[in-house]
RNA sequence: GCCCCCGUAGCUCAGUGGAUAGAGCAACGGUUUCCUAAACCGCAGGUCGCAGGUUCGAGUCCUGCCGGGGGCGCCA
């Protein structure tokens, strides 16, 4: 329970929290010293239960029932409960006294961050997310690594860690020789406009095509590696055109999708190329590195090949080349001596799960990644269709980023024009992208995101269920309220919590940050959506029990500010998201 | 052949070693002169892939198997 480097503050306001640190200094003393951690979990039966007497009876050789009436007995929660009772072979049921509620979810409702605090230990958090290829269009595979990884981003900033993103694109290697030969024969002029078009697929087709078919192309493009790689000015020149071209264009994909990604943050593997000698050398003396038909590798110890022989790492090609297991480690280096990082998030598919194992492990071995610095792979499974097959479109190709999403923007668009025919046009479309985009997001982050999943338009866009619409539209109920509240003269005010459905509400709200903390434990952003989904049905529920302005008095301004801390809450968990809420839909 | 990931209701998915495994969708039955019904309430739906093991207690941890996906030397 005591963890000094955990992500997340605990919270003041959190009554779980609460009354594990009550119970933590007795039990410890009734165990007669050492940690011992209460076990307080949400319930059926109760607002929270105790389940720390079964472990602790089961290590003091005592009845489980006797030790948990002993707990109840000692007071400790006195003050924070109207009730607590032992059950079953020895759970404590604990229901939080309505003025604990009432308390703590005013400390909360006056605090801007809703009780989720700036960590008192902000750690270096390099989250590597995105990277797109260069004259490559950016399509459905790169919405993951770029959703989730914004979300990463957001939820590690909120809790006060210094984060830095990192976007590893794909601007160097073999294909560049290609490129910038197949950019020559076009004219820089057709070139330049095409690409300007974002009609980056065909390009490189047409490269791909073309170096397959004339053995004089391949030839050239060889040539035009090896000028590039030497720095070559004029080659270098070409290059820069063709990046930036690239670059410019994933920024327009990066607007429309919402995530925080800027210029300052590419970092691509062309960065590294000038490190990648030193990187070796320092191999070199490490020690570690071997020669194995004629390629520099390392071997670290665990990983097999197909006939049960030890696996190489290989930092250097036969061909003197090297490879991105070379440019993995200079940049590991470059993150860690450079960048000063501690944690190192890196936000790619599944199946790279083996070669990042075998680069952090080399990494380790070599003394770069000392105690306290640690690298994690964020995996995450694919986009399927409703096929169960890799989400792909009519003709079999893969989905260009931008179709996906000026779709769903359509889609929102037409259901809002159905549903709300009152909104001018421009709030019409500013909602529509809110809610389209938000939909494709919520989509990707609210299943673990290790599994596949199956990308369906109709379900991700439905008002109920575990979307984000749902969402938006709980939020902007709330807001409606306080629009008829202003017109109305009334205000909100001091908080209590009486009746079972607001209760229920106002106790889900005090969970925040802990949730939020759970979230970043796992780097698993779908436990925050979770949460929000439930925070929402709450709502609505507490909404269809408990009339808000057509009650009055202190249970009226009680309940505006029961919904106020509900709307700035679901508005600040989904921003965590990088989704936005809209205030009317 | 070896390694990794996944397997929970008809469908899509949650589930921190704790009580009777939960939501949503679909289906069925209700609710609106009332703050956004884009909603709510109710009802039903299960051999947690299978078999062992550890544990006071296993969907959760361990082992083996079955099914699906992925990876396994010089592309990134």
């Amino acid at each position: 329970m005591v963890n000094e480097r955990a992500l997340v503050q605990t919270a003041a306001t959190d009554p779980f929290a609460l009354v594990s640190a009550r119970l933590e200094p007795w039990l410890s003393q009734r165990a007669g010293g050492g940690a011992v951690d209460p076990v307080v979990r949400p319930s059926d039966h109760a607002d929270a239960q105790i389940n720390g007497a079964l472990p602790l009876a089961k290590q003091l050789g005592c009845n489980p029932r006797d030790l948990a009436t002993e707990i109840v007995e000692s007071g400790q929660l006195d003050d924070l409960c109207a009730a607590l009772e032992v059950a079953g072979p020895g759970f404590i049921n604990v229901t939080f006294a309505d003025s604990t509620i009432d308390h703590l979810l005013t400390e909360v409702a006056n605090d801007e961050h809703l009780g989720l605090h700036k960590s008192s230990e902000p750690r270096t958090v390099v989250i590597d997310y995105s990277a797109p290829n260069v004259a490559k269009e950016m399509h459905v595979g790169h919405l993951r690594s770029t959703v989730i990884g914004d979300a990463l981003v957001r939820m590690y900033s909120a809790a006060g860690h210094k984060v830095i993103r990192e976007n590893h694109i794909g601007d160097w290697g073999r294909p560049f020789g290609m490129l910038i030969e197949h950019l020559l024969d076009l004219g820089e002029e057709v070139a330049s406009s095409g690409l300007g078009q974002g009609d980056l697929d065909s390009f490189y087709k047409a490269a791909n095509a073309k170096f397959s078919e004339s053995e004089e192309f391949q030839e050239r493009s060889r040539e035009r590696v090896v000028l590039l790689q030497s720095g070559n000015p004029e080659t270098h020149v070409l290059w820069d055109r063709l990046v930036a071209m690239s670059t410019a264009y994933f920024n327009t994909v990066y607007e429309q999708l919402g995530v925080l990604l800027v210029d300052d943050d590419l970092m691509g593997e062309s960065k590294y190329q000038p490190l990648m000698p030193a990187t070796l050398e320092r191999l070199e003396a490490s020690g570690l590195m071997s020669e194995s038909d004629g390629a520099k590798v390392v071997f670290p110890p665990g990983f097999t090949n197909r006939d049960g022989d030890p696996l190489p790492l290989i930092v250097q090609a036969r061909t003197g080349g090297f490879n991105y297991a070379t440019s993995d480690l200079a940049c590991v280096i470059d993150r860690i001596e450079r960048l000063g990082a501690d944690l190192m998030l890196y936000v790619i598919g599944a199946p790279q799960q083996q070669h990042l194992e075998m680069v952090f492990a080399v990494a380790k071995m070599a003394g770069w990644m000392p105690e306290g610095v640690s690298a994690v792979h964020v995996a995450f499974g694919n986009v399927l269709g409703d096929d169960k097959k890799m989400l792909r479109s009519r003709s079999g190709e893969s989905v260009k980023l931008v179709d996906l999403l000026s779709e769903a923007v359509d889609r929102a668009s037409a259901a809002v024009e159905e549903k709300n025919p009152s909104l001018s046009d421009a709030e019409r479309a500013a909602v529509a992208e809110m809610i389209g985009i938000g939909a494709v997001k919520y989509a990707d982050l609210s299943t673990d995101r290790v599994r596949d999943y199956v990308f369906n338009w109709d379900r991700m866009l439905a008002f109920d269920g575990n979307t984000s619409p749902y969402l938006q539209y709980a939020h902007a109920r709330i807001c409606s309220i306080f629009r008829r509240a202003a017109e109305e003269g009334v205000s909100s005010g001091e908080i209590a919590v009486r009746e079972p459905a607001e209760r229920a509400l106002g106790l889900h709200l005090l969970g925040y940050p802990a949730v939020v903390a759970d979230a970043l434990e796992s780097n698993s952003p779908h436990r925050l959506c979770t949460y929000l989904f439930e925070l929402a049905q709450l709502f609505t529920s507490f909404y269809e029990q408990c009339p808000v302005l057509k009650s009055d008095g202190d249970t009226r301004s009680s309940r505006l500010a029961v919904c106020d801390l509900t709307a700035r809450t679901l508005s600040a968990g989904l921003g965590l998201l990088g989704i936005d809420a809209p205030e009317q839909m």
